[in-house]
DNA sequence: GGCGTTGTTGTGCAAGTGTATAAATAGCCC
DNA sequence: GGGCTATTTATACACTTGCACAACAACGCC
């Protein structure tokens, strides 16, 4: 007989199953790189048949957007995560925030080939563009108020111009070690690269090596 | 009449089409992306027709390992170009390299996709992995090299471990705020990054403001 | 000048692409 | 339990892709 059996199927709540999709669209974005992600290696990651993503987005423009703004909508939110700590000296929640950028999970090669992928069409899609600046600026302002109020804990009253310049390097500095690990984190013992992060940006705010304290 | 007239062509020596070749695959990956940069497209800008390529590459993929090996050459040359400056203090030599590492033309644009846009796929191919860390290597090696003779001549004895991490974060500022320049030069007013650049490193190294100096 | 070599063109093809749409069925309401 | 509806499957289609290959013509050699 053989009765062109259909394919099972379970009906699920429109969010999740725009999660999923989105979701598969990452894995597959990683994988195979955005010209290899096509329609049905999404479909199949994500259990179901091709036709379906049709229903969710408008095309696949529209889901590579979504996955794309999902994705730094991530990462921007792990890494302001990393500035929770409540109670600590500011330079220890700068050395916190220092520490966690430069560790799993944000350390994470997965992450960096999909946002290396992504913002390679930056050029090409000013909408990427903008969404980077926006998520870098955003980022920088964290880092600047940290930073002011770490020179303010040394009683030092930085002018607004260097605080700017204080943010971009520390940015800077934070986003080439990040690299680093994600490409090439066998290269550095574990540590390593939080080590030279945190030293290497005390050094540009002039902060000496840590006193005993005010405890 | 209309006899199918066939295109007339020139026959180029052999490392002249490869070249262009290769160079129109960067351009087409540089609009276009992996995926986009099709034959045809390539073919089209390089101003032959799409078979040719199998003439002078096995395949595709072929043509983008060696355009993706090009690109290297050309990013490291220039990078070491930096370094020529003979007579000239440690210092100096060290704060042209990071001023010319961050202006002009190694902050384009163009070059920052087309790097964003192969490492991104780095996960997927090691060879595209060992290429970043050997260039990444050597570069940084460079760095070390021009550290230890700045330190030396501040009449300090760092130890090797010292350097190291030395290089790793001078390479990392260049690299952020590379990175920065190449997606949101707008962002900066012309020489700031530079200035930026030269000041964290100083920092880094602990080498306190200009002194009027040895002359 | 003719001729052979081979760089170059043009066409063909099977596989895979995104999109459109019809058919089916899972799950909810009564 | 029996329909209703909208989620999901499945198929079709026009188009593009990388690759293969046969025909052609530019150029060096005699």
């Amino acid at each position: 007989m053989n009765a062109p059996s259909r394919r099972k199927f379970r009906r699920e709540g429109e969010e999740r199953r725009r999660q999923d999709l989105i979701d598969a669209t990452l894995d597959s974005v990683a994988e195979h790189g955005l010209g290899g992600a096509t329609l049905r290696t999404i479909a199949l990651r994500a259990g179901v048949t091709a036709g379906l993503i049709r229903h969710y987005f408008p095309g696949k423009e529209d889901l590579l957007q979504e996955a794309y703004a999902a994705l730094m909508g991530r990462m921007t939110e792990q890494a302001k995560a990393a500035l929770a700590m409540e109670d600590a000296s500011p330079r220890q929640r700068l050395a916190a925030f220092v520490t966690a950028n430069l560790n799993a999970p944000i350390i994470d090669q997965r992450v960096f080939s999909l946002w290396a992928t992504f913002i390679g069409r930056a050029g090409a899609y000013p909408t990427l563009a903008r969404a980077h600046s926006e998520g870098y600026l955003g980022f920088r302002n964290e880092v600047e108020a940290l930073v002011a109020e770490v020179l303010a804990a040394e009683r030092r009253k930085p002018d607004p111009a260097e605080l700017r310049h204080h943010a971009i390097a520390i940015n800077a500095i934070i986003d080439g070690l990040w690299i680093e690990g994600c490409l090439a984190g066998e290269m550095f013992s574990p540590g390593e690269l939080a080590a030279i992060g945190v030293k290497t940006v005390e050094a540009e705010l002039g902060l000496g090596p840590e006193t005993g304290g005010n405890q």
